[in-house]
DNA sequence: TTGTAAGCGTTATCAG
DNA sequence: CTGATAACGCTTACAA
């Protein structure tokens, strides 16, 4: 294996100057077009490819979006493909860092200020909001799905979310509705409060579970709806993986749904509009709130926002209506 | 926002050399216990951290390892962890590069060239064998997840997991077994294999469907299975969201599993597990596999291995029996 | 339009 | 053990 050729390299070969071989390279004024073509004839010839280290090393600024994300998780997928796109037309590049098992998120982040990332964007953060403000003081930082006090902030309106997957529900005549709570996970507050918000102006009684976040958490919520008295008229699940697991417990069980009991997630993750799923739930709009997570956080760096001023950015979700609600028909 | 201290400062600060620095940052042999502490103090006192550019611009080697996964892809996650893992143990460095719907494979790979990483490990690559063999040319490459002659692979042995999953339900007195094919995936091929070979040894019917990738597919298979004549007493489906897929159809169509039909998978997926699936499913040996891929990059880039002498490192899949498989009753 | 030279933040070499 | 100096590959004044 060969050294890698150098913008050095280009130069000689194409008998010009280096910072000419730059000029070309950049695609920015001051180098005739022969001399341009002559240039990128060279670099073909020989396969140069600029080194962004040393490109980035020299410059002041790095052009570098760092991007957490847990890894495995689909939403976190479609959210990072959101930003990749973004930032790519925003000229900004991405350095990723997963959080997995073996990689907790103070890790992940470190490694991206140590990259010199000029900002952070985090999915799902799961740090409490004190070290996120103290991370934010340090550097730009857009915290995407949840809402941090002080912090940038980029996600859905989980209340309206939830309020319309509530209105869906009261409008197809049920009245006893389960609420199934996602706990600590982002949004999981919110989602909670349209609930409850819901069902007070529609004067439902409030029925709220823990454990809606996994499937196992869901299937245990439909065993224990099994073992009571008397089913609920509707289900409504904190995600969609929760209300799988609903779903699947209660189809064993011989329970018909939607005519017996109607089942609705959130998230509308790529398994929910199978044919044979067919789950009402609640889309968010990924690559809206990727978008906008990249324009602010590059507002941020190109120092069009100085200091203090957090932002909380909402995008409303949309109501999916498939085959797992329908009206009451007890 | 400051400018971020550099080595320099660190070498002002504690009045000693630049280059005393740099050795008591690296953490090499060069000096005294006292000058140690001091720069420590000193670096510590301004938050300096080195910058891994200007560290890797100098030195000849980057010890850098790119790695492109599918984002959303619970085993590509597993395989993410544990390169992570292996690399770090290793004093290797993970760069991150994603295929997403709007970033195909070959500019992830090409990121990750730029970026000067000495090896690139790719999981389950999609690209054609000729393609992959040009660019192992050119790189360090493993291949993970598949096979591909002239390059290095680390992969399970898929035919010897079918295998084992065949001798399962032929145990449990299934005769009439259909295989539901991957087709063109990482690993499908080596999977029918087996599926035959088993078969032909039993001297069973070979019952091969394609669509076994998605839940979408399973469940397509599966009705057209309940439309046909006579129910499989077995359906073995290339991957676990395939056989979920199935199972899902054939419960709500109250085809009891697996008192009338037993399902295996292929993967242990998390949803396999779950108390109210138990999947019968062969697991593969993520971090096996990627501390493989990962020793074998290593004696690569250290020059241990010249050149085109590839290894097709193979692990063995395990079984996992759970609740979707039975005997016969029939 | 083109070339020269300095510098980005490190590490490596070589004296002292 | 310590310090000066060059070099990594690139960009950017500034001069020609």
């Amino acid at each position: 294996m060969q050294r890698r050729p150098t913008l050095a390299d280009v130069a000689e070969r194409a008998g010009v100057s280096r910072a000419l071989v730059s000029i070309v390279m950049r695609d920015v004024a001051g180098a005739s077009d022969q001399t341009r073509e002559r240039v990128r004839r060279a670099a073909d010839a020989i396969g140069y490819r600029p080194d962004p280290r040393a490109r980035r090393l020299r410059q002041h600024r790095t052009r570098l979006i760092g991007l957490t994300f847990e890894a495995g998780q689909e939403f976190h997928a479609d959210l990072v493909d959101g930003v990749y796109l973004a930032a790519d037309t925003q000229g900004y590049d991405v350095v990723l860092s997963a959080v997995t098992p073996h990689r907790d998120e103070p890790r992940a982040l470190r490694t991206l200020i140590d990259d010199r990332c000029e900002g952070l964007v985090a999915i799902g953060s799961r740090l409490p909001a004190r070290e996120l403000t103290e991370l934010a003081s340090r550097v730009p930082l857009v915290v995407l799905t949840r809402r941090v006090r002080g912090v940038d902030a980029v996600r859905s309106d989980d209340v309206a979310g939830a309020m319309a997957g509530m209105e869906h529900l009261v409008g197809l005549g049920h009245r006893r509705i389960v609420y199934l709570d996602g706990g600590r996970a982002p949004g999981a507050a919110e989602r909670l409060r349209g609930y409850r918000k819901a069902a007070k102006s529609a004067q439902l009684p409030e029925m709220v579970c823990p454990g809606g976040l996994t499937e196992r958490e869901g299937a245990a919520a439909a065993m224990a709806m099994l073992e009571s008295r008397q089913l609920p008229e509707a289900v409504f699940a904190f995600n969609d993986r929760c209300a799988l697991g609903v779903l699947d417990v209660f189809i064993r069980s011989g329970v018909p749904v939607p005519q017996q009991v109607s089942v609705m997630g959130f998230d509308d993750s790529p398994l929910a509009g199978l044919a044979h799923i067919q789950l009402t739930t609640v889309r968010q709009d990924s690559a809206g709130l990727a978008s906008a997570a990249v324009e602010r956080m590059v507002a941020r760096m190109d120092g069009v926002v100085t200091g203090g001023s957090a932002v909380d950015i909402v995008r409303r979700p949309t109501l999916v209506v498939r085959g797992s609600t329908a009206a009451s028909t007890r």
